[in-house]
DNA sequence: GTCCAACCCATTC
DNA sequence: GTCAGACCAATTCGG
DNA sequence: CCGAATTGGTCTGACGAATGGGTTGGAC
């Protein structure tokens, strides 16, 4: 249930419906935790309001983790500094894990077979006949509940490929070629239930315990490698280690903590002419700043596409090249559709940001013609890879 | 009627 | 994925 | 001491990159 009005956001997702039905059925909001609590581990909207409606309270206590059934997956807080985390997990001893960059797997084993889910719970099984098969041989456990993260590979290296390569099993045709072009491994890191034990309410730690007895090590599946420390300086290092592997930084985790289905825990991840468009951009701007653009550009609108500007993009408005605003972004990756680039790094391909943003600052000391060149920008990338290089080694 | 490119929409991150 | 804004609860500040 | 102001946490919906798949409409 959604509604934009003009200037005003509105929004009326699940959570407010429970708020309501809480309201509804008992009167107050006092069983909220409780029905939260069982929505997220069994996120059916109808079968939650319903049960409510016709148990009470005593039926959505009765709602147990069921192999077969999704969690709303656990989500990670971001920060910038391993300093930072370990003061906000309370300076103690935490485990410190590489964040892949592949895709999220919860992966549900019971007699009848494997079943997949996505992030959003979406079924996918039938994306991946060869995890499927990863996790029946190598899974010793009858019935569990597991993520991991499948990465696509390399299997000559075992080094791993971007994301974009295993973006290439989403399909519903071809499934079975897909399969030989773009092999995977499984990197476990969570277990939430195990021979009919729901775990989600153990600390951490015993989690993973559980989970490194149950996952064998094999060239394509293993718990995903951790380091227990209370040092922030350890972790760095590790950090480095993970950018050197090809991840995108690490996940951090309270030992203590139990599975928060479907809430937000602690996490980090951290970073780092012609005119060709290497990106888009509409992240980062505040109302004031949106407010204020047309009117630094007004003298720089163009009724067609400027001479000097190259792009395969055809905005609603064009501007002679004249704001130089300051962007980040997570990485570079090849383009289909930007031309920063083109045919430098591979045929037919320019460069593109991830994740691009606008920082907040306008460089009025800067002209187009000091913004990052093409060169830097091929050279950021080659700069990216070296780095996967030479783990492979 | 058949084929294919262009478009839009879904998902992942 | 990132990010800004809205909203609510807890905490701190100022009269 | 109490009400006002600030802070922190959570939720929601804007937006970015990519790929695959369904639909549509024009060329033949």
């Amino acid at each position: 249930m959604r509604t934009v009005t003009g200037e005003l956001r509105l929004g009326v997702a699940d959570y407010t419906m429970l708020d309501a039905c809480a309201l509804a059925f008992l009167g107050s909001k006092e069983g909220r935790p409780l029905i939260e609590r069982a929505y997220n581990i069994h996120p059916d909207l109808g079968f939650i309001v319903e049960t409510l409606a016709v148990e009470g309270l005593e039926g959505i206590e009765a709602i147990r983790v069921e192999v077969g059934v999704p969690i709303r997956p656990m989500l990670a807080e971001r920060l910038n500094s391993a300093k930072a985390i370990i003061a906000k997990l309370g300076n103690k001893v935490v485990a410190a894990e590489y964040k892949l960059d592949g895709e999220r797997l919860q992966i549900h084993k019971r007699k009848e077979g494997v079943t997949l889910f996505s992030r959003r719970l979406e079924v996918i099984t039938h994306n991946y006949p060869d995890v499927l098969e990863l996790v029946a041989k190598n899974v010793a456990s009858r019935e569990a509940i597991l993520e991991a993260e499948v990465v696509a590979i390399n299997e000559d290296t075992g080094e791993y490929l971007p994301f974009q390569e295993l973006m290439h099993r989403r399909r519903k045709y071809g499934v079975a070629e897909a399969m030989k072009q773009y092999p995977v491994a499984l990197n476990f890191f969570d277990l939430l239930s195990a021979d009919r034990k729901d775990y989600t309410n153990f600390p951490y730690g015993k989690r993973r315990a559980k989970l490194e007895s149950v996952v064998k090590e094999t060239e394509r599946t293993r718990p995903v490698p951790a380091l227990r420390t209370a040092d922030p300086e350890e972790i760095e290092k590790f950090m480095e280690d993970a950018i050197a592997n090809g991840c995108e930084g690490l996940v951090v985790k309270d030992l203590d903590g139990v599975y928060r289905a479907g809430a937000r825990e602690f996490s980090w991840v951290k970073q780092k002419a012609n005119f060709p468009t290497v990106s888009k951009i509409g992240t980062g701007f505040t109302d004031e700043d949106l407010q204020k653009l047309p009117r630094l550009l007004k003298n720089y609108e163009s009724r067609v596409k400027p001479p000097n500007v190259e792009s395969n993009l055809v905005p609603d408005v064009w501007f002679r090249p004249h704001l130089v605003i300051e962007t980040i972004a997570s990485e570079i990756t090849l383009s289909p559709i930007h031309p920063a680039g083109m045919g430098r790094i591979r045929k037919e391909s320019g460069l593109a940001l991830r994740f691009p943003k606008f920082t907040g600052k306008i460089r009025n000391d800067k002209k187009p013609e000091d913004a990052t060149t093409v060169d830097e920008i091929v050279e950021m990338y080659n700069l990216q890879l070296k780095k996967v290089e030479r783990v492979a080694q």
